[in-house]
RNA sequence: CGGGGUGUAGCUCAGCCUGGUAGAGCGCCAGCUUUGGGAGCUGGAUGUCGCGAGUUCGAAUCCCGCCGCCCCGACCA
């Protein structure tokens, strides 16, 4: 008997439902389109604040902060830029309510000489700063970052993966000319390929977006795409070399060596609450989620057999005197973080909610433990043998000295697990478009799992793209990226037969 | 915003066709029993049946309108 009632088998997407649910990670709020992430799914966040915050600040940024609000002229200033968020833009228009027969609304007489837009994303405002603060050479490169949440007014709402309010950082550099640009826009992809991997346990391929999934006002932009359970692909993460692009729009310019006024290039990147859906299609399983030891909230949870008797003081005080043990030690370059779980409630409930919560390590100590000094536990990542529970048994000071060394295994175990799914589950033998109707069809069951493919193309641009464009939506599918390690030659392009030039993932996607 | 589904207790759902005092299981609370693993027995609490307006003596049930949620499409991190 699995904790969840649905399995992935049977409907993923209430898989990911029952998931984010069960494992207590957030719910509906009564504000449409958005969440109330809830202390287990907010601890992973605050796990990912803090580690990709360490690593932005350790490639030379700094973080700043702007406001919430953006004067409604200001996303005008770019025209790719409007036409790409006008469409899902929350406006703030009046500055007090009053009661008009008996109903409070926005006071007639208190609407806004210029609106405000609530911030789909900060570039606008940001680069009216840049236009201020860059004067010279000198003050470049400026590499800054902000962790803020933004809403764009979505269709169709997912939780983590699509909502209307969401939190995310977006880092904003701007330089002196395209080369430097350039590889700000690599290093951020890199730091967010590297964090992915290391961090969450999520394998991911970074590469360059196809021209018309560009960012609107990019110049180029880049991703890391996951493969997640069902064979969808999630974009995780994103990096745009901006080029002139805001620096004409806002007059980004600085005076170069020789005294001229010169036009800096701008980048931007971000990544949001979504990778935390990422983490759940990753590695979640019919029993729940199974959390990367390095995001755990908690990473060992002690949960003390009590049995309501006068011997559960020395239960206790063993279970304690473990934890405090344990937490003393490093893991993944901070404290280990253990928890003893003394709610008043049934042992095996308690065993329950943390492996659906999916805490890697659960400890299982009862009386007997206590008196041989011994712990006993459960991994997460391998929770079963068959359909039973598969439980270890280790002398204290074992379990201690091989505490640090489980849960990093466990790390490199999902990793490894995820990496195997992503490499079995892209097919790279397919040579004409025909082979791609056949793959992915279009009668298929729903949700049938078809994993993606990797294929040469020309890179047409322009009307020939809008075309490729129409052909895979027939088939649902979209190019997710051409993957930044590229073979040295190449055969013919699947959609036109012309000779390739590069290889591109094509694939379903969330 | 278009198509489909759905909305009844904290959760999963029955009841609706054929109108007549609101149900089950799980969970929750209390008591007792049990105690190395999702326990048993007994008792108990919990609902403006999504919202609004109709038809009717009477609406969870029939009619109309609106809203939320889920899936698909369009759009997107």
């Amino acid at each position: 008997m699995h904790a969840l009632k649905v399995t992935r088998a049977e409907d993923f997407p209430e898989w990911y439902q029952a998931v984010v649910r069960e494992a207590d990670l957030a719910e509906l709020s009564p504000t449409r389109g958005s969440m109330i992430i809830k202390p287990w799914g907010y601890g992973i966040w605050e796990r990912i604040q803090s580690e990709l915050d360490r690593r932005i600040k350790e490639t030379g940024h700094e973080n700043y902060y702007f406001p919430l609000l953006i004067p409604l002229s200001f996303i005008a200033k770019e025209a790719d830029h409007v036409e790409g968020f006008a469409k899902e833009m929350a406006v703030v228009t009046h500055h007090r309510l009053k009661a008009i027969d008996g109903v409070l609304k926005p006071d007639p007489e208190a609407e806004l000489a210029e609106p405000f837009i609530i911030r789909p994303t900060s570039e606008t405002i940001i680069g009216d700063a840049f236009s201020r603060w860059i004067k010279s050479y000198r003050d470049l490169p400026l590499k800054l970052n902000q962790w803020a949440n933004v809403m764009r007014w979505e269709m169709r709402t997912r939780m983590f993966l699509r909502t209307a309010e969401f939190l995310w950082q977006e880092g904003h550099t701007a330089h002196v000319d395209e080369a430097d640009a350039m590889d700000e826009t690599m290093l951020a992809l890199e730091i967010y390929r590297s964090f992915a991997e290391d961090f969450l346990a999520i394998p991911v391929v970074a590469g360059e977006k196809p021209e018309n999934e560009r960012f609107p006002g990019a110049v180029r932009t880049y991703s890391i795409e996951a493969m997640m359970q069902d064979g969808k692909a999630l974009q995780a993460g994103t990096s745009h070399y901006l080029g002139t692009h805001f620096a004409e729009a806002q007059n980004i310019r600085y005076q170069d060596k020789d005294g001229a006024q010169t036009l800096a290039h701008t980048t931007s990147w971000g990544v949001s609450t979504r990778l935390i859906g990422g983490v759940i299609m990753t590695h979640g399983d019919d029993d729940g989620l199974r959390t990367p030891p390095a995001v755990a909230p908690r990473q060992i949870v002690i949960v003390p057999m009590l049995r309501g008797k006068p011997e559960d003081a020395d239960l206790k005080a063993y279970c304690a005197a473990l934890a405090k043990e344990l937490g003393a030690l490093t893991v993944f370059g901070s404290g280990l973080r253990a928890f003893v779980d003394v709610k008043d409630a049934k042992p095996a409930d308690k065993r329950w909610d943390w492996v659906r919560r999916g805490a890697p390590l659960i400890c299982e100590i009862g009386p007997r433990d206590a008196a041989n000094g011994q712990v006993t536990f459960i991994k997460r990542n391998a929770l079963r043998e068959g359909e039973k529970i598969k439980s270890h048994t280790l002398a204290r000071a074992d379990f201690v000295a091989q505490a640090r060394q489980l849960l990093e295994a466990m790390q490199a175990e999902l990793f490894a697990e995820a990496k195997t799914r992503l490499e079995a589950n892209i097919r790279a033998d397919f040579e004409t478009f025909a082979d791609l109707e056949r793959h992915y069809g279009t009668e298929d069951k729903e949700g049938e799992f078809k994993g993606w493919v990797r294929v040469c193309w020309s890179r047409p641009t322009g009307a020939a793209l809008e075309e490729v464009g129409e052909r895979l939506k027939a088939l649902k599918l979209t190019i997710r990226n051409a993957p930044l390690a590229q073979p040295a030659a190449f055969g013919k392009c699947v959609f036109t037969g012309a000779p390739a030039v590069e290889e591109i993932l094509i694939a379903r996607a969330y």
